[in-house]
RNA sequence: GGGGCAGUAGCUCAGUGGUUAGAGCGGGUGCCUUAUAAGCACCAAGUCGGUGGUUCAAUUCCACCCUGCCCCA
């Protein structure tokens, strides 16, 4: 059952904290978020107030608005009623895989909840049933350590003091708490999840699916328990899986130290050994070498020691590349000397010879004296570990650490390459198989014990002598260590040398090696797991999933699933304390029947410690009743793997896990996630299926996306303050923008978002009254910066905007009516088919898009009509919707109702990326208009393309049209005559059908003489009678080629004939030129073709076409042009007085400029018109009013008056 | 040490065995505006990481090397 997922501690705070059944805004009252009465059109759509289209007003506050849209979300159950409209649809499966509980969203979080929650809204929109299924992952020493530092609990022990039942449910707890405010910081985002049915992997029911699972694994012989060393954190007390130590690598610097191993039976002779962590020496009991290497013998002047050792390593310069270049982008350390050559070390001791050169073979089989026998711990035969069992029985009657000190050759890695090189060390390798994991296994075969000296704090064991009790990693352990080695003679030198080490990447603990028993799933199930993986779609292709996935499929080695902590799963093995035989566990019901006691202590308990740990059961072998649960709590990849089969109630209704799974889509971010969650939940899901006719992988296609960076490109963190919290972000860039930015971005590219200010903390308020000064987290809010964010806004958000208002406040204007009959497809002018059939093709993408899971390609052909809309269609329109009412008017009507179409298409289009924007356009565009449309945007169906408005020619010929006229302005501008200056003519030589059709077409030709601002456009096959072509030399280029022959050259190239050195290059790709006597060849390079039309014509050449615009301007037209100055100055002078497009004003001009004047009176009528001045006056008397201005128009001093009259148009 | 990916303009990145290698941002200059905190046009000395090789022709294919990131050891 769904509902068991959230039975956890009873209460469902989730359910408390959803705003879908409290009002948004109340919840925030109390000291920091106010909201007062809301103004927007989605407020009075509430109302039921239908109307006329509602003023838009252009400078919008997007963060109040989008808050007063989830009101109104709210206010008519927008969710709800959309899972009713697709209840019994055909089915469409989303699985989420689950966050992390443990604190606030940052924004990072936000680009994979934008993903999750576009494509159920796009989903949803072409109608299919959804699960809306959010989930939380709740367990492991991730919530442990928040809760430590809460209760200032700093070791295991305390923990144990504090009582594991107390410990356990505060983990719960917080997990409970963060979830509230993730599940409301994710509403923020317009994430439409169903809120009061999240999962949380510490449910009932996600943890017994993974005793299933554990149980099955058992039935096929892979889950074993092992002794390795392990990386381990004294301060977590665990060990970290191979999968975790990767997280936390940093570069420190270790005292490392030479030593000296004194041969038995030789006299001063000894084998010359290196390591970094000398702790380690405790517990040496072998040394390797390589067989087939060269090795040297020296003798030391100073006091005539023999030393072996690799003869590569006499003068190999160690770290000699780290020293200069850094360890992978990290400098060197400061004040960490340069490391010396062995050679350095010998001379500054007195100076060495060479005796003799040796084959490593010849060492093998020495055995010597170590540095510590005198310890207990080396004395005991077979190895020294605590608890004793874990040294394994086949080795108890081994010879002790002392007695069997040997050389020896571990031979090859199974790829074959020699395990010992020379390099960075002596070439004979210390080993101490209690110590290292290889050192582990060569132990097991070469018979030689370990000794393991650490326990669970990272401190020595009995049997160290002075050591005993100390921490391994502390300085004053080493300087021990280091001392005593020196009073004994084994210390040849010691030096700071620095490396990348592991660290504890939550505790930052220096990571110890510790010999511990761990549980284990071999992987020899790989295969079949890869056979799963293979029927995965890996979204974006780009990323490689699938060659990364099997990669990591390969190579992993046996997954390590327990952990020596509290607050996890509560891994279902059940040991025998006198044979040893262990069982698995398979659900609860078995746990039940298998109980020989404890059940009561545990029974009304969810399956976590410390209740469970009561259950004991009878051991099958030697019928014991004293089994107990092992204390080991499990990875939590499990918990977050097996949700494939937890939250799709595979256990009680397999119906329905048949319906949901496999799921359309997971989508998650996927650095790591390759051994994490992507390899749990595949790995996790082959088992489960293992034995099935059809195995059937968890979910047919996985999309990755990249990380959020700071603007630097830097990680950003929580520690130092410039890692981003969701609250931050939305609510001063607004979710919108962040959803495009997060939508538009390359999914493979890491996202460089913005920057915080941690040292700027500011309050946020609204013009709703909203006012913010704390994240959810309790930290102040803090400045953020974001320049891909004012980029969105600027090229997506307003413009999309600008459109919305620019038609909606002249609609209201015109009172256009959306029920009116729409003017025939066929009678509307070729730019209002253009953009129709543009819109179908946009409508074609985008669905395309969608349905690939690709939202970049769904961003950029928005962006790309939006822009065509903004700056061609509406710009070329503008004078039909100025117009003033004239009845029968059907081009102004087709005007408004193409617009129309195309502004509430393109909104639905976009709703589901920006869900509250579009929202808010369709309640004023929409839904105020008709009482029968959807209460909102995100309940209409997606659009669909309508094939018979798609007209490829028309496009063509728009596109050719686009190119002139971005050609003629480039002309244009050459010209120096800015283009309110009328000009006679434009030629044009054509370079294809389309663009001639684009010159002599009415409909196309009318909007190059708009937008060029000249009398008349005319098509020429050939301009060669106007102008006439130059041919420059490119010097630069051609004097690499020709040296000191380029003078003679150039002036032999000035005299030629330009256009048949043109007609030359064009036809040989090269000119010939003959200058003292030679013959040069120029090539394309070597040269550069200018058009030079004279005085009278500018030129714009590309290609075929070539442009040339009349610069001869005649009184008329310079009057014409003056008249324009005037109206233009007299339009900023409306603009500035604030009046209203249709406000009429009186005009009154002075000015003593003959010319000027000349020019007004000539151009009155135009004059008038254009800027509706009832009356022009032109006087010579100054009367200076407010909406006086001097301005200067073609270097006359004129003053403009302008007078706002009450008459209205 | 092995494997993978990447290295192209100040920045972020496209792209290609074949004319003069592109886009956006940033910078500069000019223009336009009765929707736009906008917009438009133009301007730019790029060793296409390096060295060899294949080829009529290499930024593109091959080999080696350097650098960065990731994975594995």
């Amino acid at each position: 059952m769904e509902t068991a997922l959230r039975r956890n501690g009873g209460a469902s705070p989730v359910r408390a904290a959803n705003p879908a059944k409290v009002d948004y805004s109340s919840r925030f009252v109390a000291g920091r978020w106010i909201t007062t009465k809301s103004h927007n059109i989605a407020a009075q759509m509430r109302q039921g107030i239908y109307m006329a289209f509602e003023k838009v007003e252009t400078k919008v506050d997007f963060p109040s608005q989008e808050r007063r849209t989830l009101r109104f979300w709210d206010d008519i159950r927008a969710f709800d009623r959309l899972r009713e409209k697709n209840r019994g649809k055909p089915k469409w499966s989303f699985l989420d895989g689950p966050i992390t509980a443990n604190n606030p969203m940052g924004v990072h979080h936000a680009w994979g909840r934008t993903y999750k929650d576009v494509f159920c809204r796009y989903f949803a929109a072409t109608g299919h049933e959804l699960r809306y299924q959010n989930g939380f992952d709740c367990q492991g020493l991730w919530v442990e350590l928040e809760v430590e530092r809460e209760f200032e609990l700093h070791t295991k022990a305390d923990i144990e003091k504090f009582g594991l039942d107390k410990f356990t449910q505060a983990c719960k707890d917080r997990v409970h708490k963060y979830a509230a405010i993730q599940s409301e910081q994710s509403q923020r985002l317009g994430y439409w999840m169903d809120w009061d049915d999240s999962y949380f992997t510490m449910s009932d029911e996600n943890n017994y699916t993974i005793w299933r699972f554990l149980k099955k694994c058992h039935e096929n012989g892979y889950l074993y328990k092992g002794t390795d060393v392990m990386p381990w954190s004294g301060r977590a007390g665990c060990a970290y899986s191979h999968m975790e130590i990767a997280e936390g690598r940093r570069l420190v610097t270790h005292t490392s130290v030479f030593v000296r191993f004194p041969i038995r039976g030789r006299d001063n002779e000894f084998l010359l050994v290196w390591t970094t962590t000398p702790w380690t020496l405790t517990s040496n009991t072998g040394c390797a070498v390589n067989g087939d290497l060269q090795y040297v013998k020296i003798k030391s002047k100073r006091d005539g020691a023999v030393y072996y050792f690799a003869e590569e390593n006499l003068n190999f310069q160690r770290l000699g590349k780290e020293f200069k270049e850094g360890f992978g982008g990290k400098p060197w350390p400061k004040g960490t000397p340069k490391l010396k050559t062995l050679h350095q070390i010998f001379q500054e001791t007195g100076g060495y010879e060479v005796l003799e050169k040796i084959k490593g073979s010849e060492l093998v089989g020495l055995t010597y004296d170590g540095p510590f026998d005198e310890l207990p711990a080396q004395q005991m035969q077979g190895g020294h570990a605590s608890p004793a069992k874990l040294i394994p029985t086949e080795q108890r009657n081994w010879p002790s650490g002392a007695e069997g000190h040997r050389v020896f050759d571990p031979g090859r890695t199974s790829k074959g390459e020699a395990y010992v090189v020379a390099g960075e060390g002596t070439g004979i390798v210390h080993s101490a198989p209690g110590c290292g994991d290889v050192d582990n296994a060569w132990g097991k075969v070469q018979k030689l014990v370990a000794i393991a000296p650490l326990d669970a704090e990272g401190r020595f064991i009995d049997g160290f002598g002075a050591f005993t009790g100390k921490r391994a990693t502390d300085s004053e352990t080493v300087d021990a260590v280091l001392e005593s080695l020196k009073t004994k003679g084994f210390l040849v030198a010691h030096e700071q040398y620095p490396h990348i080490y592991p660290h504890c990447w939550r505790t930052g603990d220096e990571l110890v090696f510790r010999l511990v028993d761990e549980w284990y799933i071999s992987m020899d199930w790989r295969d079949e797991i890869k056979t799963i993986a293979k029927q995965v779609n890996w979204l974006p292709k780009s990323m490689r999933g699938l060659e990364r996935e099997l990669d990591w499929l390969t190579t992993m080695r046996d997954w390590m699933i327990s952990k020596k902590r509290y607050w996890g799963l509560a891994l279902p093995i059940w040991e025998c304390p006198k044979c040893g035989h262990f069982d698995v566990i398979g659900g609860r019901e078995e746990l039940q029947e298998r109980a020989v006691g404890g059940w009561d202590e545990f029974e009304g308990h969810s399956p976590h410690r410390p209740h469970v740990d009561a259950v004991k059961i009878e051991c099958e072998k030697c019928q014991c009743t004293d089994m107990s649960r092992i204390p080991d709590v499990g990875n939590p990849w499990l918990d977050a793997g097996i949700v494939a089969y937890s939250t799709t109630r595979y256990n009680s209704d397999p119906d329905y896990w048949d319906q949901w799974i496999p799921a359309d889509l997971i989508t998650e971010c996927f650095p790591g996630q390759f051994r994490n969650w992507f390899y749990a939940i595949l790995a996790m899901s082959t088992m489960m299926e293992l034995g099935k006719d059809k195995p059937r992988p968890p979910f047919k296609n996985l999309l990755g996306h990249a990380m959020v960076l700071n603007e630097e490109r830097q990680a950003m963190h929580k520690s130092d303050g410039t890692a981003i919290w969701f609250e931050e972000a939305a609510e001063q860039i607004g979710v919108d923008t962040m959803r495009w930015m997060y939508s538009a971005q390359t999914s493979t590219s890491d996202l460089a978002f913005g920057t915080r200010h941690p040292d700027e903390h500011i309050t946020i308020t609204g013009d709703d009254g909203f006012e913010l000064t704390k994240t959810a987290g309790g930290l102040p809010i803090c400045k953020v910066t974001s320049t891909p964010a004012d980029e969105t806004r600027r090229r997506v958000i307003l413009p999309l905007w600008n459109t919305y208002a620019f038609f909606t406040n002249y609609a209201r204007l015109d009172e256009f009516d959306v029920a009116a009959d729409p003017v025939p497809h066929a009678d509307r002018p070729d730019i209002d088919r253009w953009i129709l059939s543009d819109l179908q093709l946009l409508i074609r993408e985008t669905r395309a898009s969608f349905e690939a899971f690709e939202l970049p390609p769904v961003c950029g052909a928005i962006e790309r009509f939006i822009e065509n809309l903004s700056t061609w269609y509406i710009r070329r329109n503008r004078r039909r919707f100025w117009r003033g009412a004239v009845a029968g008017d059907t081009d102004k009507l087709a005007a408004y109702q193409t617009l129309y179409d195309v502004l509430v298409t393109l909104n639905k289009l976009m709703a589901p990326v920006l869900p509250f924007v579009t929202e808010e356009i369709y309640q004023n565009l929409v839904a105020r208009q008709d009482s029968d449309a959807p209460q909102s945007v995100h309940l209409c169906d997606y659009p669909e393309a309508n094939d018979t408005l798609i007209d490829s020619a028309l496009s063509d010929r728009m596109a050719a049209l686009l190119r002139i006229v971005s050609m003629a302005r480039s002309a244009r501008a050459s010209s120096k005559l800015k283009v309110r200056q009328p000009l006679a003519m434009v030629l044009v030589k054509t370079a294809n059908d389309n663009e001639r059709q684009a010159v002599e077409q009415d409909g196309f030709r009318a909007h190059i003489l708009e937008e060029l601002n000249v009398k008349a456009v005319e098509h020429r096959a050939s301009v060669d009678d106007l102008i006439s072509q130059k041919i420059e030399v490119n010097k630069r280029v051609a004097g690499k080629k020709f040296g000191k022959d380029l003078p003679a050259i150039i002036k032999a190239v000035g005299k030629m004939d330009g256009r048949l050195a043109a007609e030359s290059l064009a036809k040989d790709g090269c000119v010939d030129v003959s200058a003292d006597g030679q013959s040069f060849s120029l090539d394309a390079a070597d040269i550069s073709i200018a058009y030079d039309a004279g005085n009278d014509w500018s030129v714009a050449v590309d290609g075929e076409t070539i442009i040339l615009v009349d610069k001869r301007l005649t009184p008329e037209l310079i009057h014409e042009g003056l008249a324009r100055d005037v109206v233009r100055n007299v339009q900023n002078l409306r603009k500035d007085a604030g009046l209203n497009i249709e406000d009429r004003i009186s005009l009154s001009i002075v000015t003593e400029d003959a010319n000027l004047r000349e020019a007004i009176t000539a151009f009155e009528g135009y004059i008038k018109q254009e800027t509706l001045s009832v009356e022009l006056i032109q006087t010579e008397n100054t009367n200076a009013s407010a909406s006086s201005s001097r301005v200067s128009i073609a270097d006359s001093a004129v003053q403009l008056t302008i007078e706002a009259l009450s008459i209205k148009a």
